[in-house]
RNA sequence: GGGUGAUUAGCUCAGUUGGCUAGAGCGUCUCGUUUACACCGAGAAGGUCGGGGGUUCGAGCCCCUCAUCACCCACCA
């Protein structure tokens, strides 16, 4: 036996895959332009898409899973599909996210990063990197993406530092890097400025404290001003306190100073904006050191800039003794206090507060002065929202594209210097003696060297590296081989698929810098992904432990499994809640289509080995009914993509039908793929193998045997569930006895031929079938448990076809009334049919026949008010009203007729 | 404070220009030793499509409004 009797995915997925990688199945036919390649290559379509590259210290997740469920079906549909298809895989070095890892594991060694030089950690990190590097690769070959590992980028390999630093001396040339002390988003236990993008905030419980400023020369009116703040202890470096020029309360004391408590400092009253009437007492002390509004506030003022805090996150010297050294906690309880003592504060109140946290420890982020490296961003932007109203990308979900536009419009600096030494470390030196000549910083790429010499003027090195970010926003540009002087054929991709919570940071960013590098946008269209929710709709989270890891799912289930659980019920753009079940039934539909495969498997084999039927019986019912006659042959009506698929010929209208529902299927998939609704897509697919396919054509070939029609079919389903359950479908392909090669790069169905009245009349069979299954069950309390037969009058249809209707509607018996009809008539439009059923049981099952006549005439009532409504019939199109005519029509027939089964009663 | 999305069956979700009796998976119930499959087959129950208005011959879908939830952005001390 060829097939097991159930699919075992342990069995088959690594060694297919396997299989798949040695036979070079994932690399594109590069090249494809026409040099050196004759006939239907240089035509080749082509189809680039790469990988958001996941953390190559890392795990993947589920955010993973879904990434390559997407971008490896879309892969493979258009491989499939005769195109050119290169799915770029990656892995991220990560900067921030393994540098907190590695930090850590230093730690429990009872080591710091203070105790090696920056080249020395890199080395270290670097080799950590390479020694956890396997298991990433080896989780998305589990998953099954059919990547071009040849090609696999690293975002630390040379060709993308080189692009890295080609972008950055560009921007540097042009004016848009520039070196500036502002106020950054700094995290004090991990050292490093952070983007506001990186930032989180959180709504918060907090105070805000009243604190008396008194003023050095008070006036008749007023002898202190009263400032609300969030944090008291900040006010060693306050050099102003505002107010709004149009408060009246103030006004008098405008430009007057007043003495900063705890100090000896005095500093003045200024007039800005800034300062809120509504709020608080309508005063506001300035730190331009510590509050990104204040320090605004003092650049348009002209106010000295005072650190208080230290990156420790501790108060410097310049508080003083008693306050230096303190945490910034500590010494707000202290100033609070002290405050108290002297009796300058005021009042307390709670407010809720949004405040900036450190998005991988929590640690509140310190706003604090840095110098750093800034993009200025304004051209950047500017150019982005052009092209992205010009329509240049697609987005899905569409509305993306609002939102993106909307965050460019108030796109700020980007702060692109990082303090951690895992990263491309940025390629700037600083002259040492700053009387020399010269500029005070160069661009230079020998970032090996901490110290050079130019000109006999010496140079040291920034010990910064970019913001991860930075690099990763050249991933289409690095990932195609793209190059000046020879643009890629693969750029701009066909797509890109990625997360819908890195809009801003990343797929922007690679918008900007596409369009700065290359000057033309990066990809053609964006389909955003949104979060794998638990199955509650609960976000993932190690703290809750609800997380689920998609290879357990893969070992569990199956990799395909997986991957159609985890397509079910998605859609661009939208968070969406995943639990085990959706993946059970992804597991069932591989098992189902393995046994119908077996199935299939069997009938040709026995062909093969007798040239007969093993049902005695069925020669002789062929010949005598069924539509035989009417048989042709048919070959696909497109030659295009595969000449020699599906020679077949239709015997029977079952056959004409699932030829049908197969192109319908296909139709349907196609246009999903299109528009990138792989739910839909999927549920096309598991219907027309499970509802039809299964459940009709294959146990109407119980009676009426095609092989060759099971052959085309089952090849055309197994190709287009392929991409989004490439294993089994791979395992069945191989194992079928007369398919060749491997399915990976099948050929696409093309339009199957038949006979459209015949598979409208096995529509109609269905029907039949349906009310007597129906009929039959219903009977079964008022009947024990007994089965009736059937039998037909005037109805050619079940008169042609009598072997097929019994065996699928499971009557016992089927008979011509011969003109004396008894039993149950059924209420089926069209057709004169009973259920031979003694009398005694029709009279019990009078409740039901009434229930129906009801339920009918129910239906039927709501039909006749719609055709009573002279505007209906008026305005809506003809073909609708005489639909609905010609339904009353039915309802009329079927009541009809079940009251003239209660009257026999 | 601004923005975006959501609200449809017990649960998770589809429902693309408005059109016949609103669908699926899982769950529930009844029945089934039919030789591909119990990871199966047959059948059934279950929905006033968040509330309220409006447009229309016709609204789950379009418009207005309210409510609830989620997420994103934002400098209110």
């Amino acid at each position: 036996m060829r097939f097991a009797s159930s699919y075992e995915p342990q069995n088959f997925e690594t060694d297919i895959y396997a299989g798949w990688e040695a036979a070079g199945k994932f690399l594109p036919v590069k090249g494809a332009t026409g040099m050196g390649l004759e006939g239907s290559d240089a035509k080749r379509k082509r189809f680039s898409i790469v990988m958001p590259p996941p953390n190559a210290n890392g795990n993947l997740h589920i955010g993973h899973g879904l990434t390559i469920a997407l971008e490896d079906s879309l892969t493979r549909y258009h491989r499939l599909r005769g195109e050119s298809s290169w799915y770029v895989p990656g892995a991220d070095h990560a900067g921030f996210e393994t540098w907190v890892v590695y930090e850590r594991n230093l730690e429990k060694d009872g080591h710091t990063r203070f105790e090696f030089s920056r080249d020395e950690l890199y080395a270290r990190v670097w080799d950590f990197v390479q020694q956890q590097r396997g298991n990433m690769e080896l989780q998305l070959r589990a998953l099954g993406a059919s990547c071009s590992w040849e090609d696999l980028t690293f975002t630390l390999d040379e060709n993308v530092v080189r692009r890295v630093y080609s972008t950055f001396e560009k921007m540097w040339k042009d004016g848009m890097v520039y070196r500036g002390e502002k106020l950054v988003n700094f995290c004090t236990k991990h050292q490093t400025a952070f983007a506001d993008i990186e930032v989180t905030h959180v709504d918060e419980e907090g105070h805000l404290w009243d604190i008396a400023y008194e003023l050095v020369e008070p006036t008749d009116s007023l002898s202190e001003i009263i400032v609300s703040t969030t944090r008291p202890e900040t006010l060693f470096g306050d050099t102003a306190v505002a107010v709004n020029p149009e408060d009246a309360r103030y006004k008098n004391v405008i430009g007057k100073m007043v003495k900063l408590p705890l100090t000896k400092r005095e500093i003045p009253i200024i007039a800005d904006e800034h300062a809120d009437p509504e709020y608080g007492t309508g005063a506001v002390k300035i730190t331009p050191a510590h509050d990104p509004d204040d320090y605004e506030v003092g650049n348009r003022h002209d106010l000295p800039r005072i650190t208080v805090i230290g990156f420790d996150g501790k108060m410097l010297e310049n508080v003083g003794e008693e306050y230096a050294g303190l945490t910034t906690t500590d010494c707000r309880k202290k100033v609070l206090k002290d405050l108290e003592e002297q009796g300058l504060l005021r009042g307390e109140k709670k407010i809720t507060h949004a405040v900036s946290h450190c998005y991988k420890c929590d640690t509140v982020i310190e706003p604090l002065l840095k110098e750093q490296w800034f993009i200025d961003t304004e051209k950047l932007a500017k150019v982005a929202i052009e092209h992205l109203e010009k329509d240049e990308i697609k987005f899905y979900p569409e509305n993306k594209k609002k939102v993106l536009i909307n965050y460019l419009k108030g796109l700020k600096d980007w702060n692109i210097s990082r303090q951690i030494p895992w990263g491309i470390a940025i390629p700037m030196f600083k002259k040492v003696d700053p009387n020399a000549p010269g500029e005070d910083w160069v661009f230079d790429t020998r970032v090996n060297l901490a110290e050079i010499e130019i000109g006999g003027v010496k140079y040291r090195r920034d010990e910064d590296t970019f913001d991860t970010w930075f690099s990763s926003s050249h991933w289409p540009i690095v990932c195609t081989d793209w190059e000046e002087n020879m643009p890629s054929e693969f750029y701009p991709l066909d797509v890109m698929e990625t997360g819908a919570d890195i809009l801003f940071a990343w797929v922007a960013r690679m918008i900007m810098m596409g369009l700065y590098v290359t000057g033309e946008v990066p990809f053609k269209e964006v389909y955003l992904h949104g979060l794998v929710l638990d199955a509650h709709g609960k976000k993932m989270s190690k703290s809750k432990g609800n997380v689920i890891n998609p290879m357990d799912l893969v070992s569990k289930y199956g990799s395909d499994a997986f991957r159609l659980g985890i397509l079910r019920g998605r859609s661009a753009g939208m968070n969406q809640a995943f639990s085990e079940n959706s993946v059970i039934s992804g597991q069932k539909l591989c098992n189902k289509l393995w046994n119908i495969s077996r199935f299939i498997q069997g009938i040709v084999d026995e062909e093969v080995s007798e040239k007969g039927f093993s049902y005695a019986n069925v020669d002789v019912v062929l010949e005598n009914e069924g539509e035989g006659a009417d048989s042709a042959v048919h070959s696909s009506e497109s030659d295009e993509i595969n000449p020699e698929q599906y020679q077949y010929t239709t015997n029977h209208m079952g056959e004409d039908w699932i030829c049908r529902e197969l192109n319908n299927c296909r139709e349907t998939v196609e246009q999903c793929m299109k528009d990138y609704r792989f739910a839909e897509a999927v549920e096309a697919l598991y219907s027309t193998i499970w509802d039809k396919y299964a459940d009709w054509f294959v146990e109407s070939q119980k009676i009426y045997k095609n092989t060759s029609l099971l052959k085309a079919t089952l090849e055309s389903l197994l190709t287009m569930l392929h991409p989004f359950a490439p294993f089994v479908t791979e395992a069945i392909w191989q194992n079928l006895s007369w398919t060749d090669g491997m399915i990976i790069d099948a050929k696409w169905p093309s339009v199957m031929e038949y006979d459209e009245i015949s598979a409208e009349n096995f529509e109609r069979l269905r029907d039949v079938v349906a009310e007597v299954r129906a009929t039959n069950v219903s009977l079964f309390n008022v009947a024990r448990g007994k089965k009736f037969g059937l039998l037909y009058g005037e109805d050619m249809l079940v008169d042609d076809n009598t072997l097929l209707v019994k065996y699928l509607s499971r009557v016992p018996s089927i008979a011509s009334v011969n003109g004396a009809p008894r039993g149950l008539h059924l209420a089926l439009p069209g057709h004169d049919l009973y259920l031979d059923v003694p009398a005694e049981v029709v009279a019990a099952y009078r409740a039901e026949l009434e229930e129906k006549i009801l339920s009918i005439g129910r239906e039927l009532d709501g039909l006749n008010a719609r055709m009573m409504n002279p505007s209906y019939v008026e305005r809506a199109p003809a073909e609708l009203v005489k639909e609905t005519r010609d339904a009353i029509t039915e309802k009329e027939d079927m009541i009809a007729r079940l009251k003239q089964q209660l009257e026999v009663i």
